[in-house]
DNA sequence: AGGGTGATAAACT
DNA sequence: GTTTATCACCCTA
């Protein structure tokens, strides 16, 4: 299964994340609807993607073809997954940041640590946590069925009213641009966020 | 409700 | 050597 609006030109990546609002994914066990995501354009577009600078080991996923899973390792224990957006070749991606669990509840508990429902995939790493997926799930496709994960179809459309923008959530760059989205009112939503710049550590050497 | 902080590793300058 | 598309936990209210 293909589907072309995942392919339009990495320039409309933000209509690409919206129409994203809604889909279920599932993997191993579990299916979630998709309640909040964030779109990431191309090298040279957009100071807070990955790909800003050029393909590089870590980034060459988004460079592939739509549909396809970009995971990347942060804070030197977190999964983040994107979905590889636009024209083979170009790079964008959208970000999903969180999800509400529809099946599997059980089993999405239990690789949660039995946190509260709205916090099973409330976040982008807690949703890959819930679905428990890694590094295995990077570069395959979420869209042919030959990978771990499948994305699917709402049942009905979303209604455009329901969906809210802001800034993205975490990135020191381009706090103007307003590419986060997310469905109101739902509980798996994560609050927003402004990024607090890290005071690094210091130290006194006491004399 | 919200702010501060430690954990911990790869990518990048 | 510095930064990072985060989370859990602990603190003050």
């Amino acid at each position: 299964m293909t589907y072309h609006w995942l392919q339009a030109p990495a320039s409309q990546v933000a209509t690409t994340a919206q129409t994203l609002l809604g889909w279920t994914v599932s993997a191993n066990g579990v299916s979630l609807r998709l309640t909040e995501v964030e779109a990431y354009a191309g090298t040279g577009e957009d100071p807070a993607s990955h790909a800003q600078r050029g393909p590089t080991p870590r980034n060459e996923v988004m460079f592939g073809s739509a549909g396809n899973i970009y995971l990347y390792f942060v804070f030197g224990m977190h999964w983040c997954m994107n979905i590889v957006c636009g024209h083979e070749g170009e790079a964008a991606a959208v970000l999903l940041r969180a999800g509400e669990v529809t099946e599997g509840i059980e089993v999405a508990r239990e690789r949660r640590n039995h946190a509260p429902d709205s916090y099973l995939a409330r976040g982008p790493a807690r949703l890959v946590n819930a679905l428990g997926l890694g590094r295995d799930a990077n570069g395959t496709s979420a869209v042919d069925g030959s990978g771990p994960m499948l994305l699917t179809p709402p049942s009905a459309a979303i209604d455009p009213a329901l969906v809210a923008s802001g800034p993205r959530v975490g990135v020191t760059a381009a706090h103007d641009i307003p590419w986060r989205f997310w469905l109101v009112g739902e509980p798996s939503v994560s609050p927003y966020r402004r990024h607090t710049p890290r005071r690094r550590p210091t130290y006194t050497v006491i004399v």
